[in-house]
DNA sequence: TAACATTCTTGTATTTATTACAAAGTTAGG
DNA sequence: CCTAACTTTGTAATAAATACAAGAATGTTA
């Protein structure tokens, strides 16, 4: 099972099955190992973290089926892609509030932060905008501190 | 030699030779190609197609040349890298006015779009912002109409 | 409940982007 | 023209992501 009483959780196993059920994602056990990982934390793992993470709790799920999941989630937009960097895509949960992220490029963590409205209106006419994406990269606090 | 008389050209090799020679990059003829075809281009070419251009003018240039001389160009901050999509990076020249992306999910062609001043100031305090990228994703004007 | 069709998962094999590294080639300055 | 520093090459290695076929699980229908 999934623990969810054991740590802080965001979204409960009532809601990530709620999210699955309307994009008509069969909520198998292991979907349900990615969505929790990726939606109840802080950070925005990426497929190999997830994979490595999920792996002590069912030690036999395959990495594809990590992709799979992570993909089938992005597409009914339950998760979002992140290309922040430069390698490997990272996850985070697409329901809440839109905003932008902060990239240490110290430590590597990254940051939810403030997202301005109206940033669609810089496209020129005629272009549909189906996704916005605003990256900071830099020094969080505490690295600017130890250098 | 780069033929630059024979397109349009947004940046001259003197201009080219000036920018390398400001940053301390030795301005090897494999590198004035590569600057060169990411310079005068309206793509932001990833390292395979800058490597497959300039194939046809230096048969014997190595891919490594090519992500050398990107790497060293981008840290000089003559180029700057797109981490736009998935699986690549795309590099585009650094030294113009800052604007944002827009890439195509149709034909997966990137147009440049404007940059809003002030987005520094979504971060947090404390945070130090080195770079900042906006992407749009969404149709083109012309995949928008054949779909 | 039994049988079937669909969906999920696995594991392996590939592909693709990128990096590492040592040897060979080239260039600039004395 | 010699030497030191820099550049390029070519090959090999990593790492992320994907393809695919076989097996397992699930839901549906009779």
């Amino acid at each position: 099972m999934l623990n969810s009483e054991m740590r802080k959780i965001m979204v409960s196993e009532s809601q990530m099955l709620e999210m699955l059920r309307q994009s008509e994602i069969r909520p198998s056990i292991h979907r349900l190992a990615v969505l929790d990982y990726v939606a109840n934390r802080q950070t925005h793992p990426t497929a190999e973290e997830v994979y490595k993470a999920i792996l002590a709790d069912f030690p036999n799920v395959s990495k594809t089926t990590v992709y799979n999941s992570l993909h089938a989630m992005a597409e009914a937009h339950i998760l979002r892609e992140l290309e922040i960097e430069s390698g490997s895509t990272r996850y985070d949960l697409a329901l809440q509030a839109p905003h932008s992220h902060f990239r240490c490029t110290s430590c590597g963590r990254i940051f939810d932060m403030n997202l301005p409205s109206g940033l669609d209106n810089m496209v020129s006419p005629g272009f549909k905008v189906e996704a916005t994406d605003l990256f900071f990269a830099g020094l969080c606090p505490r690295c600017a501190k130890n250098n």
